[in-house]
DNA sequence: TCATGTTTTGACAACCGTTTTCGTTTTCGT
DNA sequence: ACGAAAACGAAAACGGTTGTCAAAACATGA
């Protein structure tokens, strides 16, 4: 395990929020780092395959990562302006997107769900 | 209302799935259209903007659009092999994202869902 | 019909996030 | 300490999308 890759995972868990490459990487060379554009993609693809970080698009299709608590399979609360994160659960959600699939003939069904608002700091 | 705009529209409806604006307009370009990539774009953006058409981002980052049977709140399950859709609802869902917000705090809140899968035709 | 102002259009360039390339540096096993 | 393999970073390439701008289409009034 490399250490670039460390450093962008400590730089992600130090936010609660969904941070993009570009943020990370302007955070890590604001503290000094000297570490590259290039590394911290390469650090969040590899992160994200491993399935230690959530990925999700933002509205201008921007990617954005997540250190989230659990590996299991949640969902967030996402503040539109800082970004910040809770982390949710429905278990009816995850049985009706099945009975949707089975219902209209769709095979290895997965699905997504993520809700925004503005967050209390926010407004 | 321009008529490059309802050429694009009618590309759309042609369509059951969620298709790129690169997808419409090499369509419109090889059954003769002179049309430009530009006004495409420009065509999406003012029927998205109109709540006319549905917008959702692949995982790859592109905006793909759907030219849907209702204007009313609802989901979709998509193929992930041929685009194509079926509108789906759930009450609870709603009801659920907006219990959610309160509970943590958020206001204004709105949510997506989408369920993936492969399509009885796909698979 | 003709002149004039407005809107729409499309070729092309610019943009921006992301990936590829490639030469260099670091790490790791022996 | 040595050489192979992996990681790194700068810069170029890439792909989708948006901005620019001049030309074309359209509308309006004289």
């Amino acid at each position: 395990m490399s250490t670039r890759r460390e450093v962008v995972r400590r730089a992600l868990t130090g936010s609660s929020g969904f941070r993009s490459a570009q943020d990370l990487y302007a955070d890590l060379r604001a503290e000094g780092s000297k570490i590259g554009l290039t590394t911290v993609y390469r650090a969040l693809q590899s992160l994200s395959d491993a399935g230690e970080v959530d990925v999700l698009r933002t509205d201008e299709g921007e990617a954005v990562y997540r250190a989230c608590d659990t590996e299991n399979h949640h969902h967030h609360i996402v503040c539109r302006v800082c970004s910040a994160a809770v982390e949710i659960e429905n278990p009816d959600v995850e049985k009706w997107a099945a009975d949707m699939g089975a219902e209209h003939g769709f095979s290895n069904v997965t699905h997504t769900v993520e809700v925004f608002g503005t967050c209390s700091n926010c407004s």
